[in-house]
DNA sequence: CTTGTATCAGACTGAACGGTCTGCTACAAC
DNA sequence: GTTGTAGCAGACCGTTCAGTCTGATACAAG
């Protein structure tokens, strides 16, 4: 049975997504990633069939931790009891967060999957599609909740405000790479906070 | 002298810059620009020393592209005597021409620029800053003047402000991408907006 | 102890890639 | 007309890549 499998397979897939982040799909080689994470070509293929599989897998991985991740900005904010305020404090989860995500990694998987579309998996977008589409309707019935305890149910697009979240963080990715400057994820986030402070408040 | 030279050239660049943005950097080869461009690895070569080379070239020709539709975009609002209304019809120019540079691009060469980093020539990441901090400074005084008039300065982060263009910009492509419609590009910028109109009028 | 199987190692292969080289063509200068 | 040169064509080359294959190793079951 196992001797170190599952711990291998993990180890393929921690190394190959930071390689991925940081230098896009198509750059990054099978032997780069054997070499970094300190197997061979037999183990590699042993656990995935192609390296389009390993992409599809990866992005699996990276969209469900995604999702996690807003499952725990809701239960932290379940507790806030204004719908307005509890709006604030769930994009300030993120602020808060900001920081420590650019130390642990200087881009967005999603990018990588996007932009080299035929190279992951053919449906390897699928999984980036519904993590959007989570994001959306949690976030858009925060802002519903918001927009009907102040009487504006209607007044903005809360579909799209709630996509706005997913669009500051890649824009911010992007952002972040093209000045070197990692500060600015947690200044957009900010920003995007203070907007909605604004709109809801007034 | 040229027989065809500058043409040849020209096309070159263009069908290398749909490609590029619509597959990725390393994801497109000379030999199908060549092919898509109906002509041959020594006029490639002629014209350009390496795929490094071109894509250095590529990334300059549309930075300087998106810094002269900058300078479209503030010409057009000049005459906008209020500083708030200045701003909205300034983000207002970009909503109206949203569905119609979706259908022209599906994407952003800068995404694919920043990701793929070692692929383009080493500096090919330069003019995607001086285009991004181009952007901040003029918008960003545009924001401050529209402050200064309803005696607000120093309120908000009118760089980060400034930069959330940017990034709704970039952030809204990928969301175009994950989800295949490219009406995305206009809800996002009508979003931000609408924030932007919010902040200022509040 | 033997057998079966999951795991892993690394030499090898065929194809694709970026880039080179030789030479052709059209035009300009004289 | 001759010569020089920018522009272009395409065969060719060396390298790198994803993926294959043969076999070793370790452990579980009987």
């Amino acid at each position: 049975m196992p001797r170190d499998g599952t711990t291998t397979r993990t180890r393929i897939l921690d190394v190959a997504e930071r390689l991925v982040i940081d230098n896009g799909f198509a750059a990054t080689s099978v032997d780069e990633i054997i070499e970094a994470s300190g197997t061979s070509k037999g183990s590699f293929f042993h656990h995935f069939s192609s390296k389009r599989d390993l992409a599809g897998e990866l992005v699996q991985r990276y969209a469900d931790a995604d999702v996690a991740v807003l499952r725990r900005a809701l239960a932290e904010v379940e507790t806030v009891a204004d719908p307005v305020e509890r709006v604030l404090a769930f994009v300030g989860f993120f602020v808060d967060q900001a920081d420590q995500l650019m130390t642990e990694q200087s881009n967005c998987l999603y990018v990588a999957a996007l932009t080299e579309r035929q190279l992951v998996s053919d449906g390897a977008t699928g999984p980036v599609g519904r993590a959007v589409e989570a994001w959306r309707a949690d976030f858009a019935s925060l802002l519903d909740a918001a927009l009907a305890a102040r009487g504006r149910t209607g007044e903005v697009d809360s579909g799209a405000l709630a996509d706005h979240l997913f669009v500051t963080f890649e824009g911010a990715f992007l952002l972040c790479r093209s000045t070197g400057d990692p500060s600015h994820m947690r200044a957009q986030l900010t920003s995007f906070r203070a907007l909605l402070a604004a709109l809801l408040r007034e």
